[in-house]
DNA sequence: GCCGTTTTCGGCCCGACTGTTTTCAGTCG
């Protein structure tokens, strides 16, 4: 099994001990293991060989040999009896809001429910509302929930999430009393995608802000309506999509906001650790304050909470305890590249290929960016469908360059492509075109159904290829819709930094792909990264900050970054 | 099941809200 299917595999486990009844710090404890081995950003396989991962925060002895077991048999008996005593229209019946293992439970063993269909049924004729514990607005709450199930509790993309976010958090903005707002939760974070909204305000009258919140016009269904907490489902169209998402909007003071804020970005394991500090202190933490008043009174930012933790300030995008705690205690946290710092990119297309708008266009658009250089990355010759370029038309593109590089004086277009990797993972031009190339962005378009050694041989050899500069997307993954093709990226990663190769972090937010977690391994290896728009229009050019989100969860500096350098250097490292 | 500058047992983050209760359990984040 991979790293990922081990993880998922504990996570099942704590989910499916749930419904035994089992003590909550026992399910909690492989939750707790799922997540570390998760933000484990060491060689997975080398740790399998040595069968050595109990010194992973979360993870002892009895998890270990379980991973071990996962990992090198692909199954464990443990997890096999628990599937076999557990039906599984149980784990469904999770997924409707305000129904917890416990309900769950109840349904199963007193009215012998087992489906969500079931339960529908049940619902309907009336004999949910009777069960102890349970009543008519629960019964009533279970058939809403049912009904909303296929568009409801589903995770987003964040290119999606955030308008809908934004769009809440402009209009909480203009009412009476409101002083602070803000976007947390995992948005704040920058993670790929999102599972609600957390909207926090400072006002000293939450009343009003609540009942107004709960009015506005994206409002679908009001799940809860407190005095200082509210949760809706929201709905907006984005795009041609219409997007749902849960949204909570918590009012705290100006004096608490920076607590809460700190509380509402999470990640909850990140606060779990603060919180544990803030004890190691002598004092306590929650979303209002930290230790008594005096202490509380200090603090009027984030920064200042994490100084009177002994830590230096940690960015939001860092907050996933994969380390960042240590690191903030010792004052040893990167300095996080940002918006800003990209001089040029790499990987875009034009009307040649599959893209929508001219060389010169999207040249000039690059130097509207402030950029020094244009990268055109057009699909090379075998990639038929998507117009990829024969060695002719490449020459032609070349001549286009020259003449549009005397033109735009203080620019540079770099003349590169986007090679295929062949099914043998030879590259899609004979050695003598590629030499013509600036640079060649290797990647895989084609047979996504190798087996993983296959996969991981063929892109390992283009990466050997001396004419390759850099892997583009490198698993072909498309979030929430289709999962990247195997690989091994730990040997990818060895590969490319053997040969002193580039990886790409593709900016699409339906992308990014290299995954954060990699970008942070990849940095352990010394591996340069770049990050590229995979532009097809000047408007997916406006996409980088997105993969800049991407580097910042990955822990990368500016140095760790290719297009952070300016046209001489490039053109050194480029050896042009 | 994990963990340890009160360490091998006895804790384990903590508060808001809801619904079903009559003082609280379950869910959620």
């Amino acid at each position: 099994m991979t790293k990922d299917e081990v993880v998922a595999a504990l996570e099942e486990i704590g989910t499916l001990l749930q419904f035994k009844g089992e003590n909550d710090f026992r399910v909690r404890a492989y939750t707790a293991g799922a997540r570390a081995l998760a933000g484990f950003d060491g060689d997975f396989k080398a740790r399998v060989a040595a069968e050595h991962f109990d010194d992973i925060r979360g993870i002892g002895e009895a998890l270990q040999l379980k991973i071990i077991t996962l990992a090198t048999t692909g199954r464990l008996d443990y997890l096999d009896e628990l599937r076999a005593s557990v039906p599984p229209g149980l784990v469904d019946m999770l997924r409707l809001p305000s129904i917890g293992p416990k309900k769950v439970k109840a349904l199963h063993d007193e009215l012998k429910i087992d489906t969500i269909a079931q339960l529908k049924a049940a619902c309907e004729a009336g004999t949910v509302a009777d069960l102890k514990g349970f009543g008519k607005k629960t019964q009533d709450k279970i058939l809403e929930g049912i009904a909303l199930l296929d568009s409801f509790g589903k995770r987003v993309r964040f290119d999606q999430a955030y308008p809908l976010g934004m769009a809440l958090v402009e209009q909480i903005r203009l009412l009476p009393g409101v002083e602070m707002v803000e976007l947390c939760g995992s948005l704040r974070r920058r993670r790929e995608t999102a599972k609600d909204l957390d909207i926090l305000v400072a006002s000293d009258d939450a009343g009003p802000i609540m009942d107004a919140f709960v009015a506005l016009p994206e409002v679908v269904t009001v799940i809860g309506h407190g005095p200082t907490k509210s949760s809706i489902v929201a709905k907006l169209g984005v795009g041609t999509d219409a997007i749902t998402l849960n949204a909570d909007l918590r009012v705290v003071t100006a004096a608490q906001f920076p607590f809460a804020q700190m509380y509402f970005t999470g990640s909850k394991e990140h606060n779990i650790r603060l919180r544990q500090r803030a004890i190691e202190l002598g004092l306590s933490l929650n979303e209002y304050g930290l230790g008594d008043d005096a202490i509380t009174a200090k603090c009027k930012t984030e920064a200042d909470i994490y100084l009177a933790l002994g830590m230096d300030y940690v960015p939001p995008e860092l907050r996933e305890d994969t380390g960042e705690v240590e690191a903030a205690l010792a004052k040893k946290l990167p300095k996080l590249i940002e918006r800003g710092e990209l001089r040029g990119v790499f990987h875009n297309h034009t009307t040649a290929s599959d893209g929508t708008a001219t060389l010169e266009v999207m040249a000039q658009k690059c130097l509207a960016l402030g950029w020094e250089y244009f990268g055109v990355a057009d699909h090379s010759q075998s990639l038929k469908m998507a117009g990829g370029l024969s060695p002719e038309r490449v020459r032609e593109q070349w001549a286009e360059v020259d003449a549009l590089n005397k033109k735009l004086q203080g620019f540079r277009i770099l003349k590169g492509t986007e090679s295929d990797i062949l099914l043998d993972g030879s590259l899609d031009y004979d050695d003598e075109m590629l030499a013509g190339f600036d640079y060649v962005v290797a990647s895989v378009h084609t047979h996504f159904n190798l087996p993983e050694a296959e996969q991981t041989a063929r892109v390992c050899k283009a990466l050997r290829h001396p004419a390759t500069t850099m892997l583009g997307h490198a698993t072909g993954r498309l979030l929430l819709r289709r999962p990247g093709y195997k690989i091994d990226l730990d040997e990818v990663l060895r590969t490319a930094a053997e040969h002193g190769k580039f990886i790409e972090i593709n900016a699409q937010p339906s992308r990014l792909d290299l995954e954060w977690t990699y970008v942070k391994r990849a940095k352990a290896l010394g591996v340069k990264l770049v990050i590229n728009p995979d532009a097809h229009s000047p408007d997916d050019l406006e996409l980088t900050p997105y993969g800049i989100a991407v580097a910042r969860r990955g822990w990368l500096t500016s140095a760790d970054v290719l297009n952070t350098r300016g046209l001489d250097e490039i053109l050194k490292v480029l050896g042009r």
